[in-house]
DNA sequence: GCTAAGTTGAACGGTAGTGTTCGGGTTACG
DNA sequence: CGTAACCCGAACACTACCGTTCAACTTAGC
């Protein structure tokens, strides 16, 4: 630790700054989740030195990074009607959500790599419960398929985001066309009656 | 390039030796696709050198690797027969690949990092042929919806082969019911009629 | 406008990986 | 059995990253 960092009233342009570096961490993670420290500050257009007198190490880093796009999601989640039927309500959800998630999962696998095992599920707990109430009405309801846990059709809902996310970045899949593969996949796979 | 490595007859113990680093590679690499080249030569019971000895650089060996696990994989799935039901042949052909292709996916991401762009694809082309033939046949015959491409069913297979394996390696899903979850999900998400 | 808070580049030490060289030791194979 | 092929550990140079220190500079905020 160079620098105090415990002070709770901080001067504005050292705020700012922060912000600056928040948001080149996630850019960066997002598209190489091995981005280095100086690659990170040179994105915020601040020194190094200045970013390890906020972050005391590339860790925290990393930490802080996921815990923004997090809570990013969280707001733009919040306000999302769930309440109808559960395959609109998924439809919604994939809608205005995969893209986020797409995002969030390569910031969530460079924490994997560099925080405590354990630690990342713990900050993604709360995000991950949304999808999983939501699949387990459905199935309550009988709009879901219940002859599969829950648990995996969680997954496969994320697989799927996160596999399209990759196939577009590679060209594979056009950006506009996702969101309607997604939903029309999952609500087939979800579908009951075999 | 320390050595000659242009001769064609080889001592059988330096072929053999071979053998065990692309043994050791396969292995390390499936479980971390960034390990060391030390770490490589000391699970083939090698030294470093002997490894530098026969591959002149970690790509050479990384890309030496994928094709061993790539040949290996086309010499099981050669054996099986998908001429039958589109469904039923979809289902022998998840049974009897998804670990397959679940390690391999691993050393997959391995080359990825380290090899020329669209290098990866070229190696991989003939593989990924066969799956999307029998997506293509289905299709065709009514057996597989055709209101979403072709392509995007392939890749949705794909994510889940590999998100189960994911799931497997965190403890998520039990690896012996893999199978039939992968094979009920795509099954469903495939079928006719919406 | 003064001052403390903040920023900055240069430089250092430490770690880890890659690829190479060297010298001496083994061993396959004719 | 002899020799060429091969193996090996130690050591080297090189690169890249992390985290830190320092001394000088800029600037926010009273």
């Amino acid at each position: 630790m160079t620098r105090p960092l415990a002070k709770q009233t901080r001067r504005a342009d050292a705020q700012h700054n922060v912000e600056k570096i928040l948001d080149a961490a996630v850019n960066c993670l997002s598209r190489d989740p091995d981005a280095s420290v100086s690659a990170i500050a040179q994105a915020a257009g601040v020194g190094r030195v200045t970013l390890y007198g906020h972050f005391p190490s590339r860790d925290v880093l990393v930490e802080a990074a996921l815990t923004r796009v997090l809570t990013e999601g969280e707001e733009l989640l919040a306000g999302l009607d769930l309440t109808g039927d559960p395959r609109d309500a998924l439809r919604v959800l994939i809608r205005s959500s995969w893209l986020l998630i797409a995002q969030s999962s390569a910031v969530l696998e460079a924490a994997q790599a560099s925080l405590p095992p354990g630690r990342v599920h713990e900050l993604h707990a709360e995000p991950a419960r949304r999808v999983d109430q939501l699949i387990r009405r459905g199935q309550d309801e009988g709009a879901f398929r219940a002859d599969l846990p829950a648990s995996w059709l969680t997954s496969v809902l994320h697989h799927l985001m996160k596999g399209a996310a990759a196939d577009v970045a590679t060209g594979q899949l056009d950006r506009a066309e996702a969101p309607r593969l997604i939903s029309e996949t999952v609500l087939a796979a979800y579908r009951v009656d075999g």
